[in-house]
DNA sequence: ATAAATAGGATAGTTAATATCTTATTAAGT
DNA sequence: ACTTAATAAGATATTAACTATCCTATTTAT
């Protein structure tokens, strides 16, 4: 459970049971946004206020422990920064996949054509799932 | 100028000044940002409100004459949609750089690999561009 | 156990986006 | 061109999303 204090101890960040919480619950959902997260929290943590989450989640970006995720047509959600993987919006359920797959020959075309210097890449792909796909 | 009456006319929505003026603005910056895009046609349409402004995107959006690009750390920008695309952000002037290059086999390898039915899908780069790298 | 550093919570204040209502404009038919 | 029905614009108010400030509480190193 708390193998997030490690995380947080690397980036000289305090280990409190907020930012914890939120990181546990965020680790939990996979792809949250900001209600869900909020909703989820004060279940355990009532003091929870809107404020100190929205400051802990910038914080947590701006040391790369989380990452936004903006997907077309949906509010912003957050994840915990991991292997670079993409995104599978299911038009049908809402609901959003994750698939780790080789980028790199895409990610080298592209560099070498255009002489641009790649750090890295957010790819989303809309689409209907193989459940839904299958259900109709 | 009016090549977009016809657009609008497809849709059955009306060819007022304003969204001309909207759709050629937009059509101008190439990406461009609410509150950039207000200014610049204040200048030409004192008149015109945000209300308007942003009612209009949402139509249009709707209608898919225009679409959303959502950027990591960046505010959402809109753009006319047009042969499908990635972009390139640049971390060092904030450039984005529209490329046209072959996705096909990554959309193939996802949809077999996940049995994902993809629509359409949303490439960001981030990284430093040419002329960024160059002046190092 | 203490103290300095940092974070939390409450509140207020911005900024972004939407809904409502009245007036104006567009476009189709005459 | 004129009329009219349909739709859009503009103004305003309202809601929602996000941020800043200030004071208190918690964390962590000693």
């Amino acid at each position: 459970m708390d193998r997030f204090k490690d995380v947080l101890k690397a980036s000289n960040l305090k280990s409190t049971h907020q930012r914890l919480a939120i990181l546990d619950a965020i680790d939990h959902f996979g792809h949250v946004d900001i209600d869900t997260l909020y909703d989820s929290i004060v279940q355990k943590y009532p003091t929870m206020s809107k404020a100190t989450l929205y400051r802990n989640i910038n914080d947590l970006i701006s040391f790369h422990i989380l990452e936004e995720v903006k997907l077309p047509q949906q509010k912003q959600q957050y994840e915990i920064k991991k292997v670079p993987h993409i995104h599978l919006l299911c038009s049908e359920c809402g609901n959003v996949e994750d698939m780790f797959v080789e980028t790199k020959p895409l990610l080298e075309t592209v560099s070498s054509q255009s002489g641009f210097h790649i750090s890295n890449s957010f790819i989303v792909m809309n689409g209907i799932c193989k459940t839904c796909y299958l259900k109709q």
